[in-house]
DNA sequence: GTATGCTTCAAACGATTGTTTGAAATACGG
DNA sequence: CCGTATTTCAAACAATCGTTTGAAGCATAC
């Protein structure tokens, strides 16, 4: 259904070099990656690179390119399917929450078409500081954002926008983190030997879910928060 | 107290590259700081820096010993003041964790003495890939984690082990990247001016919290638990 | 005052960086 | 089969990288 389309061959080329790309960037950053290694990986001239895509920093965006937009198109989709059954109603915060990181780990389980590689590299690059990245992710999420941002206010309009911005932050670290750094920072050592990706979902599902109902700080103006003590 | 001690003057110098360096790595990353950017913002020699420290990578590891071995000395200390006090009782899972991650929000507070700029260099780099850094985290971090996750298994003997040791690992993930990502990443335009730090500790430590006290995924043998419903 | 050890300095080192060039090779439409 | 794009190639470009060198500066001790 996909390679048999094809009225012309795009260059095998351009997509041996973005694979290439995009396993030495998890590798070794950005900057450490060098378009020598990147064309000796995908077994491409030098002069490739700037032929295909004008620059180094453009590379960089099309990495991205082309599997954010498929990811967040996604989201969306999931998000609108949950509007349109709820027909109206609030959805509930679960619904949105496996939404929208739900399947960012489908993608980063899925190990065969490069997923898993690519998401562990946005999960790195997501506290990465790169000017012109920020600033291209920042564009490239501004509508999904906006949109889960919107679900969940109507989700739990007894909860301060405020507090509700904070805790859909904290969930992105969570996550960001434990795809990024499933194999690559190893401070528990020899503890990981069970990191399947299928069965990070549930596990993270539960926690990000037990934080985002969590008790709000006592600081705030009271409007949800369950349970009562929060010395235990 | 602290300038009017010397014995011998230690080189300023030292210092002034240490604070640069710090500053341009949050900046810009290891790899793309220049060590002539670093003397030049240090308003020091370029060949100072190899003669203070003998290489580049050798400044990056000063750049985080300095700090984080305070800040885990600070963790351990407050730990062993927790379990005497206890004298024997497993202590409160909320107790551990604000010894771990309360002691790094206060430092990422601290704008006078630059641990603020430190605490979002390391929460950046506790996602990078450098084989090095990685290693070199990884000696530092070895003893405060094999505490306090043991004092975690003693505090929920209910919870499987593996259980805990992921939920830490989301618990440093959200705390690393509230971090890092304060005004890194700016997804949720123009959302976050009330990013003051003093708050940002209440709102994270509840998210942690709850995460923490979530109910155990479906496939985990049951042992905890309180809130039943997994579905809102 | 002279000698000694630590620090700073300007200059240069070879290596590697991203990018450009112009010719050779290949594929495609007539 | 020819002519025209498209793609690949080896080679070189200037710029910047981390590091080294040897002399100059400077303090302290004898």
């Amino acid at each position: 259904m996909s390679e048999a389309a094809g009225s012309r061959q795009v260059s095998d080329t351009r997509d041996r070099i973005l694979d290439a790309a995009e396993a030495l960037f998890v590798e070794h950053g950005f900057e450490a990656t060098s378009m020598r290694m990147i064309t000796g990986r995908a077994a491409a001239n030098l002069a490739a690179i700037n032929y295909h895509f004008g620059s180094k920093d453009a590379l960089i965006q099309e990495v991205f390119r082309r599997r954010l937009t498929a990811l967040n198109r996604e989201r969306l989709a999931v998000l609108d399917r949950l509007e349109d059954e709820a027909a109206g109603a609030p959805l509930k915060p679960s619904r949105i929450v496996d939404a929208f990181f739900g399947t960012a780990l489908d993608l980063a389980a899925d190990t065969e078409h490069g997923g898993h590689v690519f998401m562990r590299l946005l999960g790195r690059t997501q506290t990465e500081p790169s000017a012109f990245v920020r600033k291209f992710l920042a564009e490239e999420y501004a509508d999904v954002v906006e949109r889960f941002l919107g679900a969940f206010f109507r989700a739990l309009p007894d909860v301060p926008r405020e507090e509700v911005l904070w805790r859909f932050h904290f969930m992105m670290g969570a996550t960001s983190y434990s795809i990024a750094g499933t194999d690559s920072l190893q401070l528990f050592a020899g503890s990981f030997d069970d990191a399947d990706p299928k069965r990070l979902r549930p596990r993270l599902m539960s926690f990000i879910l037990g934080g985002l109902r969590a008790p709000l700080p006592a600081f705030a103006p009271r409007g949800v928060g369950a349970a009562g003590s929060s010395d235990d």
